[in-house]
DNA sequence: CATGAATGAGTATTCATTCAT
DNA sequence: AATGAATGAATACTCATTCAT
């Protein structure tokens, strides 16, 4: 093959991707507060010398991690094929695509939560958390455009309002799953409903599995 | 006034409630992991061993923190009147209530944020937090339960997701907040048109100040 | 009478008494290392500060302690008659005195141990604590010079030697009491054997019930 | 020499052997309720932290000392060859180490004292330390049992109680040393009286140093 | 690359003691 | 005589980080 022969030790960037899963999962396990640099090295079963040769301070694995937060927002959107999808069809997507994250990755959402109130008053993580967040604003609110100008969603929809409002109702529903098992699928229907032109026929949007 | 001049002696809810002022702000400022008690008692002007005599422990400040927040929100929702008022005008007067909140005392949503976080992981947070936000959350439901009945909402709307959403969304808008200055009012006003039945009048609902 | 009336309090005295034995039963608990003086006032149902105008400090705490300590080895002594014994009488009611206060007060000869620790270092506690073992010594060591004199305990017994052998051996037996529960009777019979002159008919010491 | 310069690196053992020794000192001259990690460290010229990596914690600490002062009694007993000694020689033989160890290193016994204390109430002390004692009891109790069956000591001898009188004479002999300087030989006589056969000739049993 | 050992600067907590009331 | 509140000094322990090997 191609790939190089790895034996006895694991490349570098192997060594940063399993670094930022396991400080994925302590920080979902204890939060922010409760990261420890130790901890992360004890878990992926390396020295926590050899842990700050890979990443040489804390406030360098906090970057480390939210880089890797965005890699995967960015590789999950681009996974599924969003071409010839009306702006309903889009919509039902974005919100399938989370409940699927939140279901198959829980951690991922504490953690994404835990970076969006550190990014309130932190800088650094304000830099890369802040694009992703925008990213997905714009997504939505293209799509609550596009809807509007075919006359499937409501005409008088405020795209701008309508985006920050879908993303904090998904937000809000990974929030409430913490605690008992949460249906989405009335959640999916009524934020459908809210966009919608009254009195639409309403075909079901999901996508046939 | 017949009332002792205290120089160096507070009444022990006061110097609590002091506690808890400041824990609030330093929350604010450096996130739950930056909490430090040390810093707690400097901020009022006490001994680190005073502060202790008030709060015994770091748990015991948390658990003083989750009572204050919800001390705050309940007295701050039983502040306005509601009798007399339309499913409409309650469901705008919540909404203003919280840009009030978030614009007067930006600390306590970032505290709530951090709270709510922390109560996935944190038992004795979540038994203070989790019937505030369950409170907060039937009022919601209750107030879009009666517009539905009194055909001031859709027809088709689904109270708990409804409630689920506007939370969502307002907590979402708390958040922005820190980055920008935002402006309430197309939420506001693309919230009581999601709910409402199409092609409504819509009076203005705001009070009448 | 001329006792003064009391009525809701108590005498100073009484409170140091009372200070006094609830220091006792916490050193036996806790030993000296884990004596508090807080632990002391909330025992006895008085406030720290109120302890401290009995007992100004930990120090005088301590001399409280070791003069209660040989108050009570000396009331204990002076409790049955000694005149009219003879010497292996009088020995035996030693070991029968001491077994007595092991099975009766098994604290004071902790704190006793703790103490005679204590004096190793502190001399304040050996300025107090010294002339009570020096009095139980020279008390051995008369009876035992008795004993040789009349001719029933050895010729060749070194009564100082002797006493420090008796006291030795029963410190020794009330530590090991700690454990499991011991029976004196054999320390007391091989103590009596050792010191008498050999062949003696050794007739029963124990005083008759 | 091939030997490595070790400046400010030392092997793991040679650390915490260098630990329980400091510890040792600052028992014997402070007591066990006046133990400081800190002083520890300075002791032995490391930070408190290095401290806590060697020996994580206090409780860790007392355990490291228990078992040091295991080892050294073991190591102390085995030093002298015991085949070809008679009961009386042996008996002289453990008298005489005792001496040794008291005047060669005192605080050896002021640290036995305050863990023998500590064991009443201390289960992870206890389980250190009683096997000591139980061994040297032991080892006293098989040596009287030998000298009454050969006829060298009483018959009459109680093995049992004779061991216990012969170790708390010797833990007494130790405790009355740090006052004034104390002469071994009275005791050490009277002990071996104590257990003769009454007329024996005596030969003198102190080895021919 | 990897690691055992080391460390400075903290961090919550404790404790004897004090003082105004 | 009693107490609630306050405090300085200490105490065990932690953590990110460094460095010689």
């Amino acid at each position: 093959m191609n790939e190089p022969c790895k034996q006895h030790y694991v490349a570098g960037d192997d060594r940063r991707t399993a670094i930022a899963a396991a400080t994925r999962t302590l920080i979902a396990e204890h939060g922010f507060e409760g990261l420890r640099m130790r901890e992360i090295a004890e878990r992926i079963g390396i020295n926590i010398a050899t842990l700050h040769y890979h990443v040489p301070s804390k406030a360098a694995l906090v970057e480390l991690l939210a880089q890797s937060l965005r890699d995967e927002f960015m590789a999950q959107h681009a996974a599924n094929p969003r071409d010839a999808l009306s702006p309903r069809q889009l919509l039902a997507l974005e919100i399938d695509e989370f409940e699927q994250t939140v279901l198959t990755n829980p951690g991922l959402h504490i953690v994404y939560r835990e970076l969006m109130n550190r990014a309130a008053r932190d800088e650094t993580v304000r830099t890369i958390i802040s694009p992703l967040s925008q990213f997905w604003h714009n997504q939505i609110t293209r799509i609550l455009e596009a809807g509007r100008a075919d006359g499937s969603f409501r005409a008088d929809l405020d795209p701008q309002a309508g985006a920050s409002i879908v993303i904090g109702s998904l937000i809000q529903y990974s929030r409430e799953c913490h605690n008992k098992e949460v249906d989405f699928a009335p959640l999916r229907a009524e934020l459908l409903r809210c966009v919608s032109t009254p009195g639409d026929p309403r075909p079901d949007e999901r996508k046939t599995a």
